[in-house]
DNA sequence: CAAGTCAGTTCCTTTTTCAGACTTATGCTG
DNA sequence: CAGCATAAGTCTGAAAAAGGAACTGACTTG
């Protein structure tokens, strides 16, 4: 596998791998949504080395994740900031923290509750189909070509 | 980071990250999902080496997203189909597809279309709050601690 | 009975990652 | 203004993971 023309393959999911498929990187989307923004605040509650965070941030702003904003000039520091595709991450995110609650967890609980404040709720995240809204499951969605497709793949 | 250790972090993004965090999981479960259940069939679809193809898969075995069963016993095989466990990653699964649709998408088009059986339309997959059944936006959501926390973690 | 298939395993090389020290620019403190 | 702190990196050598390719073993098929 050529890991640096996989954003490029005719396959949705192996593109989106390209992006956030290691572990560093959906970490660090995780504190990015937790609204940490600078390098030292990523690498002291991640405890990544120095060397990986710095790679990791280069890579998510040159996929246009984050965007790299100025907010100091006199010893001139950045700040790191989700875009709106990288908000758009936000259910990628979200599926993996309720299947980590659903089937990862133990006898303590879960370590976070989210609220929602459109209703007021606790809620979990459910997926559902953008046409008739019931909620999807694996064995009820059938896969067709589409005009982006090469031989056979995807997801 | 002491990777072996990340599926008893108090983080539910961490538990699952320890799962399916790489880039060949992802893509293996890709596989699954589109029903290849037999080793050579992964490993010519995905040209991994069959070394990690082996490790892969006993790791996916070991943490109940797949299930070894035999098909043939004269000669020994076996194929690997997914558990409700790993059923349920489908979601996972969708939101990476959808994203890289929306984002990472070039002029030739998207390269699968789903179909929903219930409804029988092609759709997209939409994460809604569980509760009121709006779709989630990431700015609307406020994360509380839970039971299962210890400092300070997870999304 | 030679060749092929399936599901791995072994061995060796190359690439990544890790841990920690070093750098650069600046601000704060006495 | 000397000395320490802070933020955001870069550099380096050792350890771990991934890649490539050949090898094994238990059959099956022509």
């Amino acid at each position: 596998m050529k890991w640096d023309t996989l954003d490029e393959e005719p396959c949705s999911l192996s593109r989106t791998v390209a992006v956030v498929g290691d572990r560093w990187t959906l970490l660090i989307l995780r504190e990015c949504f937790l609204r940490v923004r600078r390098f030292e605040a990523f690498q002291s509650s991640l405890q990544i080395t120095r060397h990986l965070l710095s790679e990791r941030l280069k890579k998510l702003v040159r996929f246009g994740i984050l965007r790299r904003v100025p907010y100091s000039e006199a010893p001139k520091r950045h700040e790191y900031i989700l875009t709106q595709k990288g908000l758009d991450l936000y259910p990628i995110i979200m599926a993996m923290v309720h299947w980590g609650d659903t089937h990862m967890g133990d006898e303590r609980g879960r370590p976070l509750l989210h609220e929602h404040k459109a209703c007021g709720k606790l809620f979990d995240p459910v997926m559902v189909c953008s046409e008739c809204g019931e909620p999807l499951h694996a064995k009820q969605v059938h896969v067709h070509a589409g005009p982006g497709q090469r031989g056979a793949d995807a997801a």
